[in-house]
DNA sequence: CTCAAATCGGTTTTT
DNA sequence: CCGATTTGAG
């Protein structure tokens, strides 16, 4: 009899879940079910071999993937059960035990966690610090060295010794200072919460037997996209029982960029003689035009060790359409008219339809389009939440409230609203507090209790300083006994940010950016269980570490509306309707990439991910003229179309025609898929260069003609009344600039605006 | 020190 | 093209 939790599975997913002794490796196809999997073995190994949930540690690629993984595992035996499994991104597990163990490497575990721009702002001051100019050595540049080295567990010691060239001696020299500055803040950077996780077990084997102990079961989900840091910790913690179930698939590696090594995945085999490799063909999530088209994108790679076929019974289901814009306005007007047409003929949800593209920038035309056609979209990655300026200004006063010494918050808001202690000021105040050796806040406290020696500030500016030294550590004597949402409270009543961001962004901008605050105030709720000393730090701790798609929630509350997201994002997610955008030359396979062959092969794999992720139907679009930087160039079709045998691909035009375009349905027809692997662009010969075939001239669209012209009155809503200073059309809609007397020039479009003429 | 004007420069991809 | 940062005047 098949157990209840074995149902439904295929026989190589029901021999993953049940391999439950020494190492596994599930090579898994895309659609295959390795979630499934993943969530049928947890359940089984809890309810049917009788391990622990305590004893289990299951890595996901993010924190989306662990909290729907968790519900279902829930669903399968029992929320109180799954409750204890512990699971989550590599960094926030890390996190969770640093918090707990760090103090073996003599640091408090009141660290604070840096985001990107906090680590950019601190290599700003290390180059101010070093006499070095930011137009010739670029922080972020500079920061990326630093970061691909903490992934090769490149301490500075060894950073040293490998230095190479002029600019490494640089990179070297704001590496030293750099980690002098990130302890002298008490705070961490992205990278550390893995490399120094790794130390402490490396020099602390009595805390690591503690985790190798209970963790019987380690588990990891997406290990092609683990770095040598990873793999070093699922290494150390899942030594001692050897149970090591690690589910991946090469043909989806698309982070090597972040340091991501595929030859982990070797390198696991050949130290684990006794590997079972388990293969996960069977495709559940798309139709057979689809995966056909997926495969002779894998198939063309230039290394095709790792090409395994993916198959599925799903045989029928459309052609999968190839579509060429005019340019990027027009694809993304015409996606979303496509929308709009699917979606009532085949009465879909708007949840139905993702559009995806290779760089965040070209979110823009969607949401345009989006906005004038009333679809409602939902926007994943561009500016976070936690990004926003007016939130990390709270955050920062929040991490200064838990950990004065975090510099970089304290110098963010130590004139937010302005006090009057400018740049000389903090520079002086630097100054002093280095010269002492000590941190700014001690600096600060010195000053504010007049134990100073000769203060390097004095009258207004001192007072000034001294002012909020007193804020701050008012707040920060309440912070153990109240509850996290009234310390918000407090903070906002004492920092008038609210009038500061009117005053900043206006009325209405200001108003907007008010409401993020208010919202974050609503997310410090959701810690309201936790003990009162506990819910700052987890709050602190999570806001640095949630990525965009984790908001991408199953909510059944929500309203509906397509997903934009970039094909990195988008990696696990599915969607029955997929419109892959703007797959040209220099965008996909991306201009950084392109001397590189490595790299091509990643934008090419990056390619699969996106075909994979259509469960119905795919849509691939590119444009004969892209904007970019508001200059616009004739483009070239990606050199991936051309690895697509024809007949797999129907071209759709993009708009109404008697006949298809002559040019672009001979061309397409006559060319001849013969792949020349890996050496040259097989579509450069079909597109590009002089003595090619000419491509399909289009007529611009004719414009309608605007209905407002300079000199007009108008009124609206917002901003009362206003003078048209110009309109023109663009595409569809009229975009009117108009200038409202106190309230400037606003640019609008007529059709969303509701301007009524005055 | 603050404000406005001028200049610069930046686009991969993310935990 | 748009934002962020720098510069110069008050």
């Amino acid at each position: 009899m098949t157990h209840p939790l074995l149902i439904g599975l295929n026989a190589q997913q029901q021999r993953a879940v049940q391999a439950i002794h020494g190492p596994v490796l599930v090579l898994a196809g895309p659609g295959s079910g390795k979630t499934r999997v993943l969530t049928h073995r947890i359940a089984y190994l809890i309810n049917e071999v009788g391990v622990r949930p305590y004893n289990i540690l299951a890595v996901t690629f993010t924190n989306k993937a662990a909290r729907e993984m968790r519900e279902r595992i829930g669903n399968l035996i029992g929320e109180s059960r799954a409750h204890d499994v512990m699971m989550g991104t590599f960094h926030s597990i890390c996190a969770r035990w640093l918090r707990r163990d760090i103090q073996h490497l003599q640091r408090a575990n009141d660290f604070v966690v840096y985001d990107a721009d906090d680590q950019q702002r601190v290599m700003k001051q290390i180059l101010r610090e070093l006499d070095l100019s930011e137009k010739q050595y670029n922080p972020r540049s500079i920061h990326a060295r630093i970061s691909a080295a903490k992934n090769e567990m490149i301490g500075v010691a060894e950073f040293a010794r490998s230095v190479s060239s002029y600019f490494d001696e640089i990179v070297l020299r704001c590496y030293e200072r750099y980690e002098k500055q990130l302890l002298a803040n008490n705070a961490l950077d992205f990278d550390d919460l893995l490399l120094k996780t790794v130390n402490l077990f490396e020099y602390h084997p009595d805390v690591l037997a503690r985790y190798a102990e209970r963790y019987v079961h380690v588990m990891v989900d997406e290990v092609q996209d683990t770095n040598r840091v990873q793999f070093s910790l699922i290494n150390q913690v899942g030594a001692g029982h050897n149970n090591y179930f690690l589910i991946g698939d090469i043909q989806q590696s698309i982070y090597a960029w972040r340091g991501a090594r595929l030859a982990n995945v070797r390198e696991f085999e050949e130290a684990h003689p006794d590997v079972q490799i388990i293969p996960l063909e069977q495709n559940y999530r798309s139709t057979q035009p689809i995966l056909d088209v997926a495969q002779s994108i894998i198939d063309a790679a230039y290394d095709r060790r790792h090409t395994t076929k993916i198959w599925t019974d799903q045989q029928d289901g459309e052609l999968v359409s190839l579509v060429e814009a005019y340019d990027h306005n027009e694809e993304a007007r015409w996606v979303a008219d496509e929308i709009m047409r699917i979606r009532g003929r085949e009465g879909r949800s708007l949840d139905d339809f993702a559009v995806m593209y290779r760089t965040n920038a070209q979110s823009r035309a969607f949401e345009e389009a989006m906005i004038s056609r009333n679809l409602r979209y939902r926007l994943v990655g561009g500016t976070r939440f936690y990004e926003r300026k007016e939130i990390k200004d709270v955050v920062a006063y929040l991490r200064i409230i838990h950990n004065p010494h975090d510099e970089v918050s304290l110098l963010r808001v130590i004139n937010v609203p302005g006090r009057s202690i400018g740049d000389r000021t903090q520079q002086e105040l630097l100054q002093w507090a280095r010269n002492l050796d000590v941190s700014i806040w001690d600096a600060l406290e010195l000053l504010a209790t007049n134990e100073a020696q000769s203060p390097p500030i004095s009258g207004r500016a001192r007072n000034a300083v001294e002012q909020f030294q007193k804020l701050v550590a008012s707040l920060r004597d309440l912070r153990h006994d109240l509850m996290l949402g009234e310390l918000i409270q407090r903070l906002l009543e004492r920092v008038p940010l609210q009038e500061l961001l009117v005053a900043e962004y206006g009325e209405e901008e200001g108003a907007e950016r008010w409401e993020n605050i208010l919202e974050l105030q609503n997310v410090s709720m959701e810690y309201l269980a936790l003990p009162t000393e506990d819910q700052l730090p987890r709050f602190l701790e999570e806001v640095a570490l949630v990525s965009d798609v984790d908001s991408l929630d199953s909510n059944k509350e929500r309203e509906p509306g397509v997903t934009l997201i970039t094909l990195h994002q988008a990696k696990g997610l599915e969607y029955p309707v997929v419109f892959l955008a703007g797959l040209e030359e220099g965008l996909l396979p991306h201009g950084r990439s392109v001397d590189d062959p490595e790299s091509i092969e990643e934008e090419r794999r990056l390619l699969y991910v996106g075909t994979t992720r259509a469960k119905q139907r795919l849509y691939m679009l590119y444009a004969f003229k892209r904007a970019t930087w508001g200059r616009t160039d004739i483009t070239i079709p990606s050199r991936f179309l051309g690895d697509i045998p024809k007949d797999l691909l129907q071209r759709t035009p993009t708009r109404e025609v008697k006949q298809m375009p002559v040019h672009a349905a001979s061309q397409w027809q006559s060319s001849t898929p013969q792949r020349t692997r890996g050496t040259q662009p097989s579509t450069s010969s079909m597109w590009s260069g002089a003595s090619g075939p000419v491509r399909p001239k289009r007529p611009e669209r004719e414009p309608s003609a605007a209905s407002y012209s300079a000199g007009d009155k108008v009124r609206h809503a917002n901003f009362g009344e206003g003078v048209v200073v110009s309109s023109k059309m663009v595409g569809d809609d009229e975009e009117v600039t108009v200038a409202f007397p106190g309230k400037g020039v606003k640019k609008l479009l007529a059709a969303f605006a509701k301007l009524e003429r005055v």
